[in-house]
DNA sequence: CGCTTTATCGTCAGTACGACGAGAAACAAG
DNA sequence: CTTGTTTCTCGTCGTACTGACGATAAAGCG
């Protein structure tokens, strides 16, 4: 039995809101391979580091961004042998739901680091794609029954900005009478901060924070996701 | 920055039912470290081998089970510095959920492997207590939005054997009538198989096999899951 | 001041679910 | 064979939640 000695990266998907569509964190790579390319940003786990704190550093690398900001988590394991052609290489990818960010990409350590509309990122170094599309899938589903919408938004927020999270993430457009009733009366899911404010124009909203629940009971459900989906393991 | 090597093993959080309680297949340690106590399956990945092939081999080498039957994912992966006092061991996770074997532990090369009741399995080696306890909470949660309760069950079973199913893992009482209901309306979860068996005592119970849904909608909701859960992140 | 836009409240019907009654079909005991 | 017990299965009822959609409130705009 061989004995399987392995680098170990972190690699992040970054999600967020911007201009009305889910964007994700790349980076433009600048040495080979897949030089020229876009890849999700990540990096080797320092000795006697620990996983989430590696990804937890490269977020802060990357963003800036305090990783108690929106909402932080593991998302899989990518070892397959070839994945990179410098060698076998695991990757443990992170998944972050993250608030329009004021200073994007700001002590940024890597050169082209840019925030990037999730549908028009296919063709990503090494086997991002597949991880892009695993971390995307995780989020849709974690909307449906935990409030986790709202690391998308500010700490503030109206029941419009929460529901175009879901309308952004899902690709769907709801109701806004019955989402607002849902999202009001849902156990812990928001709270009344007392303000408001006015948009563009309309009636002026209240501002919202998040509540302390940790799962929604019962789950927003998604219209209908199609007569039948694929297997959703790994 | 330095660069991480790592030792990258393959764990397996193997569960089925088994005398109607929810049980762990788990091996005696043989060696140091932690000679003598209880630990998760689980072993090397091989040079060139992926990491879901790593851990269908160990299944296989463990229970003689091919990994078809029942269900199997990737659980959570753990690489916290220490975990293993002979080095850097990051080991991804899997989940399996098995039906009760005829022919348990058949092929096992671990010599005291066996399978015991997860409430009684506190002190395990390593983080295997963790890793252990993720598993089951997330089986517990996948029997809410997915029919995956069938991959306890034996290819035909009734719908007593699913409540069953239900009643162990979650450690809850369902009513009978309502859980009929639902299994035997939700399109997808079960298809009868015209065939029928008497148990013990009483009337003879419908057989079914397992319907081709992936997920449940609407979900199979927990009764009551105390007032608030902690994070589940990881 | 109307008109448009957005936020919020309310109504109504259909679906799903919890509680529970009742019949059907087996076995065991008398 | 009858009665009782057990388990499976079908129904009923009231409540909760949801989707569709009308109506009102409160802003900005011309």
């Amino acid at each position: 039995m061989t004995l399987c000695m392995a680098a170990v990266t972190v690699d992040l998907v970054l999600l967020t809101i911007r201009q009305g569509t889910l964007q994700v964190l790349l980076i433009r790579r600048g040495i080979e391979p897949y030089r020229g390319r876009w890849a999700l940003p990540g990096g080797f786990v320092h000795d006697d580091e620990d996983l989430d704190a590696a990804a937890a550093r490269e977020l802060r690398e990357e963003t800036g961004v305090d990783p108690s900001t929106g909402h932080f988590e593991q998302l899989a394991t990518y070892g397959t042998p070839g994945r990179d052609p410098r060698g076998r290489v695991v990757t443990v990818a992170y998944l972050a739901m993250l608030p329009d960010l004021p200073a994007p990409v700001a002590g940024s350590d890597a050169a082209g680091a840019e925030w990037r509309p999730v549908a028009e990122s296919a063709g990503l170094a090494f086997d991002h794609d597949r991880i892009l599309a695993d971390g995307v899938e995780r989020a849709r589903a974690k909307l449906e029954y935990t409030p986790l919408a709202t690391a998308f938004c500010p700490p503030e927020f109206t029941v419009a900005d929460l529901r175009g999270v879901y309308e952004t993430v899902w690709r769907t457009r709801l109701d806004a009478r019955n989402f607002h009733r849902k999202v009001t009366t849902a156990e812990g899911f928001v709270e009344p901060t007392g303000h408001s404010v006015t948009r563009d124009r309309g009636r002026p909203a209240q501002l919202f924070r998040r509540g302390p629940a940790r799962l929604l009971h019962p789950p927003l459900l998604r219209p209908a996701p199609a007569p039948d989906r694929s297997g959703s393991d790994r």
